[in-house]
Formats: structure tokens, C-alpha cells, sequence
DNA sequence: TTGGTATATCGGAAAAAGTCGATATATATT
DNA sequence: AATATATATCGACTTTTTCCGATATACCAA
């Protein structure tokens, strides 16, 4: 984990708000059944009020930092959070900051 | 503590490598004497290799942001961390986000 | 009060990030 | 194969951040 590109993927509004919403997908997301693979771009787009590329880029720029993973299901990607990496964050601030 | 000026914050090589040195001071500092209200500006300037405009202007970003505070003693201006903020952070990162 | 040192602030040039629309790719359906 | 849908990538433009030099301010010492 590279602190830098986690604090960089942290600072931005929107991205906070994707990984809050990611939290509980089943409140944030209703429409979409079924959370074990994570939400798809579409969703978290429509909710975000963004266009679809700027959606895609911030959900890349997320996984890229660890933050959340992917899984690819027919033409759909859902996304949901990698919690462990935000337990390694808590660590990393707690000794390396 | 607003979320986002705090990652911002973190968003920086420098600004990180600042808060790590201010985390030891004497062993990073050891020229200067004396650190329970700090370490100065000018020191912190000579060994982040960049100018005194900007290493002044990154602390104040640190400190807006709460990570730091600071101690004016003459005409020296003295900076510590603010442990207290990174304990709120991890909290913040485990709740909140 | 004059000059010296430490820090802060201002204005700007360059680099990075934000954001979009258009297009490409991958998959599904017929 | 042709079409439709979901997502990713590209190119361009705008806004923000980085980082500097110059200048202002605050304090100290003679």
C-alpha cells in the first residue's frame, strides 16, 4: 500500500461519498439486488450525478490506491470495498505517519 | 476536522516527510536544542531541500488542517505535531468512512 | 532608528487533477 | 452477423496544486 496514492484517492469529495455509499450498498443502492459481488458503475454513476467517464475513472483511481476491487460479471463491473484496506490504513497512520 | 483539507493535506511527499521527521524530532533535528515547543521553520526548510516560501506554506496547509500547531517565540516560529488529530483521524477513517 | 534574521504572504509559471464528450471495447441478445 | 448495453479509454479544456522568487511583516540587537 503506497500511502501517497490512498491519501491522493482520499481527496476528493466525490470518491469519499462512492466508498461511504459502498459501506451499506443495501441502503444507498435499493434498486440493485443482490451486493455480494459489490455495485456496478452504473448505479454508483447515476447517484453520483457525474458522467459515466468521469464515474469510471474515479472507481479506477480507488482500486488503484486498494481502496475497493472489482469483479467483472457479464457486461457489468461491480465494485465494492476491500475493508481490510482501510483497517491497514488506520495501522499506517498509527505508526508510519 | 473536515475530512477532505486533512487527506489533501496528506496528499504530498514533502508534507508526509515533514510530519515523519516532526514525529523524532532529535533525531532528525539535531542541531537544534530543545524541542518541547517544536522545531523552527528554517530547519525544517534546510532539510526538505525546497524553498522557504514553500516549506512555509506547507506548514500552514498542515496546520489549517489540524495535523500541526504552532508557537511563535521570538522571532521563530515553532511547530509540532498535533497528536491528538491523527488519533481523531483513525477514528475518523474507521467510522466515517 | 537602523540593520539583520525569521517567517509569512503575494503573484505567477508549470504540472497535476477534475471533468466532460466522443469513441473504443467487451459482452449479451436476436 | 447486427444491434444494444455497460464499461473503459482518449483527447481536450478548466480548475487546482505545486513550487518558486520577490516582497512584506515581525522581532531582535546595536
Amino acid at each position: 500500500m503506497n500511502h501517497l496514492d490512498v491519501f491522493k484517492a482520499l481527496s476528493n469529495k466525490a470518491r469519499l461519498q462512492i466508498l461511504q455509499w459502498l459501506k451499506d450498498p443495501e441502503v444507498h443502492f435499493p434498486d440493485q439486488p443482490g451486493f455480494e459481488s459489490g455495485v456496478c458503475v452504473g448505479q454508483i454513476q447515476q447517484k453520483a450525478g457525474l458522467t459515466q467517464s468521469t464515474v469510471s475513472e474515479y472507481l479506477s483511481i480507488l482500486q488503484r490506491a486498494g481502496l475497493i476491487e472489482s469483479t467483472r460479471v457479464g457486461q457489468w463491473t461491480y465494485y465494492k470495498r476491500n475493508e481490510k484496506a482501510f483497517i491497514e490504513l488506520t495501522q499506517i497512520i498509527q505508526k508510519d505517519l
